[in-house]
DNA sequence: TAGCCTCGAGTTCA
DNA sequence: CTCGAGGCTA
């Protein structure tokens, strides 16, 4: 712009990036080059010689850009405009009929039905997603937890196989995403480990590893000399996707020029899924990257979305998985272990052994039951594989091997930390120990207190905390607004610096939030969620803290064993002496809105039923209108409805809800108490809880 | 009362 | 990630 020669060489470069775009595609998708390599090099320096005189013409989709661009400090977080789901796990033929079976009776077929099925190897790499505007590459991310990830946007870039532009006249919306999966080959993987074996690097212990590591290199020129390879499987867009079958989205990002996950194979009905599958388990290992698994995936997109999706799981695919590699190896001992609740967990401490990655030396027994059903005994040859990938897990006994030396285990009757009485109450799995002063639990549960997710304090750990109890620093909570820079700097590990930052981390950990707090506290059954439902609708901690337990349990989600474990951790007179100490040492939260513009005071925090025929609107009408006062819409009546709506023709529902004693109004009276708008002079804006009770 | 579905809790290694 | 258990719906 602005000099002569500009649009010239603004249309050439132009020219050059999708000719060599082109010629990507050609090479690194489909192994098809139409040019020698000479003449694509000469092509490339024409357009970096251009480029380098026309500096302000750069792009980042440029293929220029493929060789890496400058460090970065850290990701930016990345939303996803959709999530990315996970599958759920097949093991065997049984649960692939089972999720056919299920499929079947959701969308109301017969047994006899057949469904048309895609079946694809599930590649063990990182899930990304891509997204596109106006036919150009915009932005990579990875998967995170599923709703937002990282933005290696850079580090995409350096693949080859990911087109930057792409071809017009496919129909594609203006802006979608693609989803796929990013890997290693397993000679890629071999040639980088052989290179860092020289250089004295410490070797990455699996392909998946080294692509994770690769993915989320700050410097993308190194990403960039190791040749990552990707494939995609699907594309999500608000606007209209030119497909109508799974098999058709494949088709439709290959001739988007995008490597797709190939063969996508076909399978009419179960069995034939089955049958591909097993014979999927005889032949990946021949492949040049490492596949855990085929993912199964209803064909049609119609049916797809009749079968919707679970919590953050599609319901129309599942992911049948190969069985994991097993190691062998001898249990050394069985350990109790004492968590936050107490609970007292059988641990089994084995030689170590390598197992897929890493080296295995403990596992879960979960419970005396677990262990009982295993019949695992000290001494014992043990096979072990990881479930999930990740988790070392006891699959079972090598009888065979036993020389009758073996131990069994026995639960302790008392707990090995504090001794106290460890009780199995009626009808539960786990044993706990009962002493409510147990170290063992005073330290797990300052550890949950200082998580994350709760008062969210950086830098105390375990480490920390076990010197801390020992000391008699922290007995409590509360102790820890207490706690001087002297007596830190004292602990070993604990120079002045570090002192001085975990102070902040706890002063900093005051200003917080209500559910925070609540989850903070670890009482029994109020996980994040449940705390989050007490906040919201209790408001304050003081109507929290004085609450009964049919106040409770009236709350949606809240039933009879919260209700009461929320009420009886409230009724000891040490939890409140606890939380006037907390709130004496300064924590403050924002108070919970407790109605919004959007909220209606007859609606909000109300469930609702409607019965009968509705004359003014739609029975989805009405519900979506109740929802977007911040009320419940439920189908059935039952205890925790406040108000039956009924309309000519109701019937059973109407009358239970007579028999609860529930509100019952006819449409034009439910109807006419919204007949106001939502209050406009509400104090809706959040403000500092005063905690000086 | 059964059958979902979600949530809570515990867990391994680098 | 997996198990067990709590809560809701039919």
């Amino acid at each position: 712009m602005g000099q002569p020669d500009d649009g010239g060489a603004a249309a050439r470069i132009e020219q050059l990036r999708r000719l060599i775009e082109y010629h990507n595609h050609r090479y690194y998708v489909l192994d098809a080059p139409e040019i020698a390599d000479h003449e694509y090099d000469a092509l490339f320096r024409e357009l970096q010689d251009l480029e380098a005189s026309h500096p302000e013409l750069v792009t980042p989709n440029s293929p220029t850009q493929r060789v890496g661009a400058p460090p970065v400090e850290s990701f930016a977080p990345a939303p996803h405009a959709f999530p990315m789901l996970s599958l759920a796990n097949a093991f065997d033929a049984n649960d692939l009929r089972e999720f056919d079976a299920r499929c079947k009776r959701m969308l109301g077929m017969g047994p006899e039905a057949i469904i048309e099925y895609t079946v694809e190897a599930k590649i063990d790499g990182l899930g990304i997603s891509l997204t596109y505007e106006q036919g150009h590459f915009v932005r990579g991310a990875t998967r995170g937890d599923g709703t937002t990830g990282e933005d290696v946007s850079a580090n995409l870039r350096t693949i080859r196989a990911i087109p930057t532009i792409l071809p017009d006249g496919l129909g594609l919306p203006s802006s979608f995403e693609v989803r796929g999966e990013v890997f290693l080959s397993k000679t890629e993987f071999a040639r980088i480990n052989a290179e860092r074996g020289i250089e004295g690097l410490p070797l990455f212990a699996n392909p998946r590893n080294a692509a994770a590591g690769t993915i989320r290199q700050l410097d993308s020129s190194v990403a960039a000399r190791r040749r990552l390879q990707a494939r995609f499987y699907d594309i999500r867009s608000d606007g209209r996707i030119p497909a109508s079958t799974q098999l058709e989205v494949v088709e439709l990002l290959r001739s988007a020029h995008f490597p797709t996950n190939d063969p996508t194979q076909m399978a009419l009905g179960v069995e034939e899924v089955v049958r591909l599958c097993g014979e999927a388990e005889h032949t990946h290992s021949a492949l040049d990257f490492a596949v855990d698994g085929m993912v199964v995936k209803v064909n049609s997109l119609a049916l797809q979305a009749e079968l919707g999706q679970v919590s953050r799981s599609p319901r129309w695919a599942i992911a049948y998985k190969f069985p994991p590699e097993r190691a062998r190896t001898r249990v050394l001992r069985i350990v109790a272990q004492v968590g936050r609740t107490g609970a007292v967990t059988p641990v089994a401490e084995m030689e170590p052994v390598f197992l897929d990655g890493s080296t295995v030396s403990r596992a879960t027994l979960h419970n005396e039951d677990e262990v009982r059903r295993k019949d695992v005994r000290i001494g014992d040859f043990v096979w072990i594989q990881k479930a999930g990938d990740i988790i070392p897990e006891v699959v079972e006994v090598d009888v065979a091997a036993r020389s009758g030396d073996e131990q069994e285990f026995a639960m302790p009757a008392e707990c090995p930390v504090c001794g106290g009485a460890v009780v199995r109450e009626e009808g539960e799995a786990v044993a706990r120990c009962s002493n409510p002063l147990c170290v063992a639990k005073l330290k797990t549960g300052l550890q949950h207190f200082a998580s994350r997710r709760a008062m969210d304090i950086d830098g105390l750990g375990p480490a920390i905390i076990e010197q801390l109890v020992d000391r008699g620093l922290v007995r409590d909570f509360a102790d820890l607004y207490q706690l001087t820079h002297e007596q830190l700097a004292g602990l070993d590990r604990m120079a002045g610096k570090s002192a001085a930052n975990l102070l902040a981390a706890i002063e900093a950990s005051k200003r917080t939030s209500l559910a925070r707090l609540v989850f903070a506290l670890g009482i029994r059954h109020v996980g994040e969620h449940v705390a989050d439902v007490l906040a919201s609708h209790m408001g304050s901690l003081e109507r929290l803290r004085s609450a009964t337990e049919d106040e409770l349990s009236s709350i949606h989600e809240i039933g009879p064993q919260i209700a009461a474990s929320v009420a009886g951790f409230f009724a000891d007179p040490r939890a409140q002496a606890l939380l006037d100490r907390l709130v004496a040492a300064g924590l403050t939260w924002e108070e919970a809105r407790s109605t919004s513009n959007m909220e209606d005071a007859f609606i909000a925090g109300k469930t609702f039923v409607f019965t009968g025929k509705l004359e003014h609107m739609t029975r989805e009408e009405a519900e979506a209108l109740v929802r977007s006062r911040g009320g419940r819409a439920a189908s059935s009546v039952s205890a925790k409805t406040h108000c039956v709506v009924a309309g000519p023709g109701a019937g059973s529902k109407l009358d239970k809800a007579r028999e609860l004693g529930i509100e019952v109004m006819s449409e034009d009276e439910f109807l006419s108490k919204l007949g106001s708008p939502p209050d406009a002079d509400n104090p809706t804006g959040p403000h500092q809880q005063s905690l000086a009770f």
